[in-house]
RNA sequence: GGGCGCUUAGCUCAGCUGGUUCAGAGCGUCUGCCUUACAAGCAGAGGGUCGGCGGUUCGAAUCCGUCAGCGCCCACCA
């Protein structure tokens, strides 16, 4: 006998074994349609957090559902080496032991990197397997595995061949913490609280001053122009004039561009060319020198004449000081601005001038936005394609170069004379070289290959590509069988950085887009809305959560709170409704394995007879709805389809009314229908809550070793047209036995006691539903054609009225008054249509279908209001 | 500064092209039950002028305008 409560722990790592051991996960290239999902690829080095539960449960209810439609499902691992993140993990874990990384070779570095990758790498997508997720693990790769690695390296060849790839000096974001260049993706703007302080510049050769307003007066160092705009009356006095940087002492000129917003601040605007994007881009145009005042690590330079060693925001205190001591501060208002901060330092941004290699976007861009636009790619929700629009239109280069060591390794080799060649090895580097110089005499040791490696996205956005090797060998068969991928299952944050990249690639390299659908998912957060994070310590660890609730209980919780594409606020009671529901399927299938089968008997009961056609047609049109909702990704509003269907329909009605009498035998074509339920619903619940459902399978009937519900095909949906009649006459009988059971409540009638009713003025239900209502409501009889009984409780369902004659304790003013109200709402309910229809606007403008509408209620009711009266006055 | 989205029961959310599946679901709450599958349960019940205001319409949660509050994304005003 099974135990009252279901015990996931002791099932779960069971079945997972055995779908391991039967490689029930591994797909191969064959005749079946494929399914292919690629998971985004966690960071190699981290842990299991609740963004990624919900993410790889998604993922996995696909794959499990398409692979129970009979599609060769192929879901696809991996791990990414995330460079700035991993390098910072490992730069963090070498300072704990006194180590810097400047004191290590790059090659000493890598060992460590390698080490601590081999060391904590991987330990996420082992955590997957907790969750139940069916990922074909043998395909299991790695961002900077051998064929990624060499994949990345000839797409770099590739678009530099194509002119796509130039090298520059550019105005870049520069984070002083990893000292690296990011992207514009990688900076996150904030509001803040800063200062506004308004400088004095004097005039050259005068004792008159004007007053320059700045967030960053540190950044006077730089200074090599003021500006204006040529229109400002105010200083047209200034024109050709020079004027000193305050405590620097140096002279620049006055320049005018109508770049200066007149009203801003006092007009003028102290023109940094090496520290500001702007001011780079006025030093352009008026040839103004460039003074980097800055080093790589925040702190000022030789070149700042001054505070040299000290940090950019110790300075701004100090300089702010000194200017003030020396009267050159007007005033300093508060201001608020937006500061850029690293995604992954957290350090504020420097905009920084330095040599970097880009990726022209402009015409890569085209094609993925159209895919897009045109929903040859559909996004769900389909609101985040304004987001992608938007991005895609005018996209900046992209700078692709870190000064980072764990990561791709930039294939350029600088010359011994200058230049550089981009080759895909040293050799064939070497090759170029000696063609480009004409020297035959280099070696490879005379080249000097290029130190940055590149940005981690540059290596996931061929991920759909690499990970069938369609980079290097195109066309290759599995690349033409899984490719394109079908979903793609992502959080909206990383639509430019993955997703839209992504589709570029797919574009650029194979000539398709990479998926057809891409589902977004909301942000986990906690109940009360926030963003869960270790530092608020408001995340719960999956495993916990799953080690308490099971994994099916997690599962569901986590998919019943996730409407598409809204962030969900989670919480660990979400978790408990899953696992309870676990643990009603689990008592369910006890109580229906429990019964003992007359095997001879080939009785029918008339009850269970109605039940199984009603519940039948009930799995048939719910199967048709999770299909439906499946299809727009309503994931949960599917999976709460199949809740109700399994706690409300099939639990608190079907088996209830199937249910043999104590001690008495189940008749075997009962038993049988009932199993083959539990079947169908067991198979549409899988790949929801895959553990609890492969143990009921596997219980409900002897198995072969080696099968699996993973391999069941879903029950169908649809009707056949002959439902309606057994769904509408099941409404009513349950309203009828609803009816009274209320009565039983609220008269305080024993469970035990059996009732009478009576229909009042009618004729009664078909005998089978007779059998069924009274075995549901404990009825000792069904009286069709009844009188108004005085000393009754009645209740209505639609127009029939109904008595559970009550022997005398009844209530006779509390039943009249009862009637009362009745008969006032269904009188002002009558009302309203009555003035529907006697509206001469409503009756001849709107639809004959409505109008009949509004006909049939007004009889409705008008049917109601007789049998109420009539009901009222026998009482009377 | 632009753009997008949200506001419906105590909480989290459905509600598609206006009208009988239009006021819904789950959870929570209340009442009664340890009834022979399940108290992680059973049975029953209550709960919302659909953010405010205006408009279109015979008819508005649904369409339009506007205001308020919240959220997200983008942007080179120091």
């Amino acid at each position: 006998m099974l135990a009252t409560k279901y015990n996931p722990a002791e099932v779960e790592d069971k079945w997972y074994a055995y779908w391991m051991e039967h490689n029930l996960f591994h797909s191969e290239p064959d005749g079946r349609e494929p399914y292919t999902i690629v998971i985004p690829p966690p960071n190699v080095t981290g842990v299991l957090h609740m963004g990624h539960m919900l993410n790889e449960t998604i993922q996995d209810i696909l794959v499990r559902r398409a692979r129970m439609e009979g599609k060769n499902a192929c879901w696809v691992p991996g791990t990414d080496h995330a460079s700035i993140a991993t390098e910072a993990k490992v730069v963090a874990k070498l300072a704990a032991q006194g180590i810097k990384k400047t004191d290590l070779s790059r090659e000493e570095f890598l060992r460590h990197a390698w080490d601590w990758t081999e060391h904590h790498g991987g330990i996420i997508l082992k955590q997957l397997r907790k969750l139940g997720a069916s990922c074909d693990w043998d395909r299991t790769s790695f961002t900077m595995d051998d064929i990624r690695s060499r994949s990345v390296i000839r797409v770099f060849c590739d678009l530099y061949k194509k002119g796509y790839i130039y090298r520059g000096v550019r105005m870049v974001n520069w984070d002083p913490a990893a000292l690296t260049a990011l992207s514009d993706e990688e900076v996150i703007y904030k509001d803040e609280h800063s200062k506004l302080f308004h400088l004095k510049y004097y005039v050259e050769g005068e004792d008159r001053y004007i007053v320059v307003a700045t967030t960053r007066p540190e950044t006077i160092l730089g200074d090599t122009a003021v500006c204006v705009n040529p229109n400002d009356e105010r200083y047209q006095w200034l024109k050709g004039k020079r004027v000193i940087v305050p405590l620097v002492g140096r002279s620049v000129p006055i320049i005018m561009d109508d770049y200066v917003e007149m009203e801003f601040g006092t007009g003028c605007l102290k023109v940094t060319p090496a520290h500001d994007v702007n001011d780079y881009m006025l030093g352009e145009k008026y040839n103004l020198p460039i003074i980097d005042i800055f080093n790589p690590d925040g702190t000022i330079s030789e070149a700042g004449g001054m505070y040299i060693g000290h940090d950019r925001f110790d300075v701004r205190k100090e300089i702010i000081e000194d200017l003030q001591e020396k009267g050159l501060v007007e005033k300093i208002e508060d201001y608020d601005n937006k500061v850029g901060y690293s995604e992954r330092t957290k350090v504020v941004i420097e905009p920084k001038l330095s040599m970097q290699w880009f990726l022209k976007m402009g015409e890569l861009t085209k094609p993925a936005l159209a895919a897009v636009m045109d929903d040859d790619i559909r996004f769900y929700p389909p609101k985040f394609k304004n987001t992608y629009r938007h991005w895609m239109t005018d996209t900046k280069d992209w700078c692709i170069s870190r000064q980072l060591w764990w990561g791709h390794r930039i294939p350029a080799y600088f010359l011994p004379e200058g230049g550089y060649v981009v080759a895909e090895t040293p050799e064939e580097a070497l090759l170029q070289a000696r063609e480009k110089t004409g020297n035959d005499a280099l070696t490879i040791d005379d080249l000097r290959p290029d130190e940055d490696c590149l940005d981690t996205w540059f290596s996931s956005w061929l991920w759909p590509i690499s990970l069938f090797n369609g980079i290097l060998e195109p066309g290759n068969e599995e690349i033409k069988y899984y490719y394109p991928t079908s979903d793609l299952v992502t959080g909206p944050d990383i639509i430019f950085f993955w997703v839209a990249r992504m589709i570029i690639a797919g574009y650029e390299f194979e000539g398709k887009m990479p998926f057809k659908n891409v589902y977004f998912t909301g942000i986990v957060r906690d109940k009360l809305g926030r963003k869960m994070s270790k530092s608020l310590g408001n995340s719960p660890d999956p495993l916990d959560l799953i080690a308490s609730y099971g994994a099916d209980g997690v599962r569901m919780g986590l998919m019943l709170a996730a409407p598409a594409g809204n962030d969900i606020l989670f919480d660990d009671k979400l978790c408990e409704t899953g696992r309870n529901f676990c643990n009603k399927v689990w008592n369910a299938f006890r109580l229906v394995k429990g019964w003992e089968v007359d095997e001879a008997s080939n009785v029918m009961p008339a009850e269970s007879g109605v039940a199984i056609r009603w519940f039948e047609a009930k799995l048939k049109a719910t199967v048709a709805e999770v299909n439906e909702l499946m299809g727009k990704f309503r994931l949960s509003e599917a999976l709460m389809a199949i809740y109700r269907l399994f706690w409300d329909e099939f639990s608190s009605w079907y088996l209830e009314m199937v249910k043999p009498a104590y001690g008495q035998p189940v008749g075997k074509r009962v038993y049988d229908a009932t199993l083959g339920f539990f079947d169908s619903l067991l198979k549409l619940m899988h790949p929801f809550m895959p553990f609890i459902t492969e143990e009921l399978w596997q219980n409900l009937e002897m198995r072969r070793d080696g099968e699996s519900i993973m391999y069941a095909a879903l029950p169908d949906g649809g009707n056949s047209g002959n439902e309606a009649g057994i769904m509408t006459e099941m409404d009513c009988a349950k309203e009828i036995i609803v009816g009274v059971r209320s009565v039983r409540a609220q008269k305080n009638l024993p469970n035990k006691e059996r009732l009478t009713l009576n229909v009042v003025d009618g004729a009664a239900p078909s005998a089978d539903m007779q059998a069924l209502i009274s075995k549901m409501a404990n009825l000792e009889a069904i009286n069709a054609g009844a009188a108004k009984d005085a000393a009754a409780a009645s209740f209505m369902v639609g127009t029939q009225q109904y008595d559970v004659p009550l022997q005398g304790n009844i209530d006779v003013e509390a039943e009249k008054e009862r009637i009362k109200k009745d008969i006032d709402y269904y009188e002002g309910f009558l009302a309203s249509v009555m003035k529907k229809l006697s509206n001469e606007r409503f009756v001849s403008k709107a639809p004959a279908a409505v109008i009949e509408g509004e006909r049939r209620k007004q009889a409705d009711a008008e049917s109601k209001l007789e049998t109420l009266r009539a009901a009222l006055a026998a009482l009377s």
